[in-house]
DNA sequence: TATTGACCTTCCAGCAGGCGGAACCCTTAT
DNA sequence: ATAAGGGTTCCGCCTGCTGGAAGGTCAATA
């Protein structure tokens, strides 16, 4: 099947098919007139990247794990492994998140946000010696 | 002052402050031998946009932070909406991260994580032909 | 004076993970 | 014959830097 036919039925852009074939991740047969030829397998597969991607895994991640997928002999143990460190990175990024929002949503607060020219906001970011938000440890 | 100088009292490395001035936001003078000089108050700018970018601002951002710093006569409510923009977009990636991480956790908890090959994430990740679909679809 | 070695300079390449567009080919319908 | 709607490659752009090569400059030392 066409490149159009799969990215309809894997729920990835024809474009992003191209790279993932770039990089390796796929690898279609080609027709008489150059077309790229794909299975039903090749949909398979590019739907569980798709939906790995949505998981936040990166490439690699995914490259990794479609390894896995298709060596019915490997140990769940390693697949878990990578989830795991994908869930302790994407708590990580959480953490992160969460402070850098509660330091803005301090900052937002303080800001009368009317005609006036003082603002809380630019005068922390200019001077972080009287931040309303230090850090106690670390 | 030069621009080591400048990275240590800053905090950012030479190369991002070089980068800073590709992109316009600092214009330091050049002495004769080529070398970039850099005035007490470039310091206190690249310190402010280190600040900032390490809130998550963006580069446009804080551009837009760096001209309302600099006019005294900005209005603070032109400040309070690019913080709060900004405040919006983290909590969208917040909310996206926790529902990641929501459905990643479900994976891990389900999955054995021992050497046999049966694994719920794979198994997840290769047939889950509905709810990623969704936001496509409907 | 020559030579380190630490500075500084520019430019080129690359990272993730693609997206947008140009320029062109293939197929089918009208 | 032509137009629409596939497909192809290639190139550059995005964010926000980071690393490295090749070379100029400066202060200190042997």
């Amino acid at each position: 099947m066409n490149i159009g036919d799969v990215a309809t039925r894997s729920g990835l852009p024809a474009k992003t098919i191209r790279y993932y074939e770039d990089i390796g991740l796929v690898k279609p047969l080609r027709s008489a007139n150059g077309y790229r030829m794909f299975h039903a397998s090749d949909v398979h597969k590019l739907a569980f990247l798709g939906r790995a991607r949505a998981l936040g895994f990166s490439i690699e991640d995914c490259r990794g794990l479609i390894k896995l997928y298709e060596d019915t002999d490997r140990e769940s143990a390693e697949v878990k492994q990578i989830a795991e460190e994908h869930l302790s990175r994407i708590d990580d990024k959480i953490a992160e998140l969460i402070e850098m929002r509660a330091t803005l949503a301090t900052l937002v607060d303080a800001c009368a946000g009317d005609h006036r020219p003082d603002c809380p906001i630019l005068a922390d970011l200019a001077s972080k010696q009287q931040s309303l938000h230090l850090k106690e440890t670390g």
